[in-house]
DNA sequence: TTGAAAGCGCTAACAT
DNA sequence: ATGTTAGCGCTTTCAA
């Protein structure tokens, strides 16, 4: 038989020690202490030993509760994302922003969204700016168009404002702290999921679609590692095909549907979220349920398709989580002092009809 | 074109209002504001009334850090799990454990774990006695074993102690909260995964492995989800058969290594998460690659036989989360007065060779 | 460079 | 039934 377990050593607390004990053992005043904790300077060398060995004989742990209601000072944290009303997914992201402002609204803290588009008085750069003007402590931001990031990044900076990013990295612009995914193994995911199970020919179909796909660097991502899989695991015959496609042409849904109209199609990637739906509704239109359909996030669109079988996997970004932990980050550094990774990559999700609904219900997503 | 979305109004913060101010608003004492914020009593209602007007106005949000640290107090409480050295699977959340009281010390709060077997002395009632006189304001607990816990929870009950489940639900207990799957969806699920690009003939085994499997009606929910799911959505020839295994019993490892012999078998679910490497194992002793094998959990082992490919998928039932959640469920309830969902249930994880490290790093999990 | 003291917003004990 | 006040642990200002 085995020793019955005790509880751990280090979860036993004894009452808990407060600057004001560390002060009277190293027989200065709590202002020293504090000054010592924070690194304020204006601290004689023969102090500073004074509390330093006593810090090094006990085990201070501050009351964040205490520290933060004493600091007695409203925070405010700017988050900057693409306008919502142009796609589902941004709008998950703006249910997000709320959540997570009702949230930190009983600690003092304000979110404020801000929305941009591409360009014109609302880009990124103006809206930074316009958000500025509110004096925020901090910002989250969502950085989809690439070099007009740049020039905030750089305002910022200089500024010295701490900002966290989301969604889309820019790593070169050293922030806070980056919540996102790795697209590399998304595509060998997505892969992997387009694989089960099939033993002969593929025809598969990778689609990236959106608004100004071209720029769009951080899809090839996905699309690398969902070729990867298949040469480095597949053994019969396959071919894939990747389409860029501009959701403003003329000739999108024509052209959409004369691919899924190909007999031969036996899969299609969808390398972004809103535009899955629209595929889907064209396989549904044309009959076509030998084709896998796989694409991401659970738009409202995507769950009734993925639940009606049109679609047959999602991988979820989960958009609006990502946010949440951008703000909560942000908020950590601010309020607390604690320390915050530099890189959250969030996990794969992979969403089928069967476990759809256990993932809306849950609340934790 | 659309319009630019404005910040939402209901964001905008102007100056927090504060107990002081309710009280200089309604012409009464702080106190008199406290006492009706709580019902505490000994109000007059005509000052209630002018309370309660002023209130009505305006939209008053407690600071929550002034109010747990105005309360000056260190609450504990106690965590009763299994045996952790009997299984990885309580190891991790015996971890989840570990982190949460690290988080909570922060804010004063102890967690204690405690741990029981079966029966004898270590049994969960006299364990549970023993952690009462620790006097802790609150206990997390997962209840495996159902008469004993029954006994428990009458005791809680009389001396009033709040109480949140997680893991394995009793229902009639009435705890303050639940967290935990949902399981019948869980197998729906699993039959899912089992049944991905499979056209032919299935010879399928549901094997429940465990110490004393037969009290265990709750992996029968499990099953039920499997069965109906292939009743419902299968229309090649299946058969389904399933098997309680004890792993004391002496033939236990030889009559598993005769079921995965057998070359019918083209899958096998497992419906607990320690004994999926065992037959992983044998799975790969004996050069089966034909056979799917679908599990539970991320378990060290498991993790492996899962890159390996000699596990197909496994379903995450995030034990490390489910005690965190459930130590923050109680901790909310106790420090802030927080409403607490009675029922959590958490989304149905699926992990493949592919998405299992992302799991893995994203330390959410 | 230091210590003393006044908050931060809320709770709870104590007079009245 | 009500008002007053002394904390909670930490930060910050101010005087020494």
């Amino acid at each position: 038989m085995y020793e019955n377990s005790k509880t751990p050593k280090f979860l036993m607390t004894t009452k808990s020690i407060r600057i004001k004990d560390i002060a009277k053992l190293a027989g200065v005043s709590e202002g020293t202490v504090d000054r010592v904790l924070h690194n304020r300077g204006n601290v004689s060398i023969i102090a500073l030993n004074k509390v330093n060995s006593v810090l090094n004989e006990i085990h201070y742990k501050p009351n964040l509760l205490a520290r933060s209601l004493g600091r007695a000072r409203n925070f405010k944290v700017s988050v900057l994302i693409p306008e919502p009303k142009t796609d589902a997914y941004w709008e998950e992201v703006n249910s997000g922003i709320i959540q997570a402002s009702a949230e930190w609204e009983n600690y003092g803290v304000t979110i404020d969204p801000f929305y941009y588009v591409h360009d014109g008085e609302l880009s990124l750069e103006l809206i930074a700016n316009r958000s500025l003007n509110a004096k925020p402590d901090g910002m989250v931001i969502a950085p989809i168009f690439y070099p007009q990031a740049l020039h905030v990044f750089s305002r910022l900076q200089e500024l010295g404002l701490p900002y966290v990013l989301f969604n889309t990295n820019i790593p070169e612009s050293k922030p806070l702290s980056f919540i996102g995914q790795d697209l590399f193994q998304s595509g060998m995911l997505a892969g992997q999921l387009m694989s089960i199970g099939n033993i002969t020919r593929e025809d598969i179909l990778i689609l990236h679609i959106g608004e100004s796909i071209k720029d769009s660097v951080y899809l090839m991502e996905k699309e690398k590692g969902f070729r990867e899989f298949y040469e480095k695991n597949v053994h019969h015959p396959v071919s894939i095909t990747s389409i860029n496609l501009d959701v403003n042409e003329s000739l999108f849904k024509q052209n959409l549907e004369d691919m899924v109209k190909d007999k031969k199609i036996t899969g299609i990637f969808v390398s972004t979220s809103k535009p899955v739906s629209t595929v889907a509704q064209i396989i549904q239109e044309n009959s076509r349920q030998g084709i896998r359909l796989i694409g991401y996030d659970m738009l409202p669109e995507n769950k009734n398709y993925l639940k009606n079988g049109w679609i047959s996997f999602l991988i979820n970004q989960n958009p609006k989580r990502q946010v949440i932990q951008g703000i909560s980050h942000m908020v950590n550094h601010l309020l607390f002092n604690k320390h915050v990774p530099c890189t959250e990559l969030f996990p794969l999700e992979v969403i089928t009809q069967h476990n759809v609904d256990s993932y809306i219900t849950s609340g934790i997503h």
